[in-house]
DNA sequence: GCAGGTTCATACGGCGCCGTATAGAGGGCG
DNA sequence: CGCCCTCTATACGGCGCCGTATGAACCTGC
């Protein structure tokens, strides 16, 4: 029984990194390899293709992306305002480990032509905005603005990685920090 | 002479709907051959290269999408709230010809990657952010405020075509009505 | 209708990648 | 130690794509 070297879960942590880099394009088994420092002769006893793993990148990513915030969040207790505040510092702060902002944009991306890919983001997406929902829920007594501010605050979590516009004077933190106190009152 | 049956603006054209489409991996000279219907024979006459079609792509892109959009907006004129009412019409109904949503939002995957992109994105989104600052700095006195109005714009203009979430016994189109009217009080 | 120039079709070599097949390396275990 | 089983390296065929070369088609002006 030969000793495992490059394990299952190496592959998907590369293919990961790949898809943060460069898209669902740049995972290619090939440069994967290449990038782990061995050959490909190994890939294909794990998976039947490459599919097959970016399958499997997914369901990693899926499983790992909203509990593991939540439970951050959930875990030093406290009001929805405390809550809220801890939520903003957590997604604000890209220090999530596979959780990475890179990975959740290239999934985004890769969404609006893949619908198995769009699928999976739709779970994810309403997951966070119920607990998105309950927080702002409990400070706001109107369902209807209640739902604007959980799409404003998640618009503003997307949208800012993907504007590329500067602010006279001002940084982007400020001003989204200036945006979540709007949000909270 | 012989007659230009497949003008240079064709493969631009084409090669726009395939971004939009797939990304700019999706952008392969022979494809969009098949896809005019010709043979790649005569695109090597206009381009050097594919990525010299990407070049020139960008450059129809970042050319059209800014201005026509201020153009078609100013137009009828009025005054900053009816300005800004047309704005978000405008730019909610994806009727824009080939300032297309699609290829918009996968430019802007591309930007992640590509520092030219980057530095065109990042053009195109501070034109976009100065005239929307002009617009709100005439219906908002404070400054700061007026940042964060136009943050929040564009994050929601681009962020709701990234966000798969749903609203409860709502449709998307009612939450973003609600939030532009929060934005324009 | 013919010469000249321009546009496009076809064919080619090369490359990177996928997925398979086969051989070898290197530990567990008798 | 030597068998065997698992994991990996290497080699291969195939495909899609890039960029070039060459020749055919076709329009224009004489």
């Amino acid at each position: 029984m030969g000793v495992i070297r490059t394990p299952r879960g190496t592959w998907i942590d590369e293919g990961l990194r790949a898809l943060a880099a460069g898209g669902p394009e740049a995972v290619r088994v090939e440069a994967l390899a290449q990038a782990l420092g061995v050959s490909k002769g190994g890939f294909y006893g794990y998976f039947a293709n490459r599919g097959a793993l970016l399958t499997e990148m997914l369901d990693v990513w899926e499983r790992g992306v909203t509990d593991r915030v939540i439970e951050e969040v959930e875990r030093e207790g406290g009001d929805a305002r405390a809550l809220l505040d801890r939520l903003f510092a957590l997604v604000g702060s890209d220090r999530l480990p596979l959780t990475d902002t890179g990975v959740e944009l290239a999934v985004r991306d890769w969404a609006r032509r893949d619908a198995d890919v769009a699928a999976r983001l739709r779970r994810v997406d309403n997951r966070r905005m119920d607990y998105l929902r309950s927080l702002f829920g409990a400070i706001c007594p109107d369902p209807d603005d209640v739902e604007v501010r959980c799409l404003v605050t998640f618009s503003m979590r997307i949208g800012t990685h993907y504007i590329a516009a500067d602010h006279v004077g001002r940084t982007r933190e400020e001003v989204l920090e200036r945006t979540q106190r709007w949000l909270l009152s």
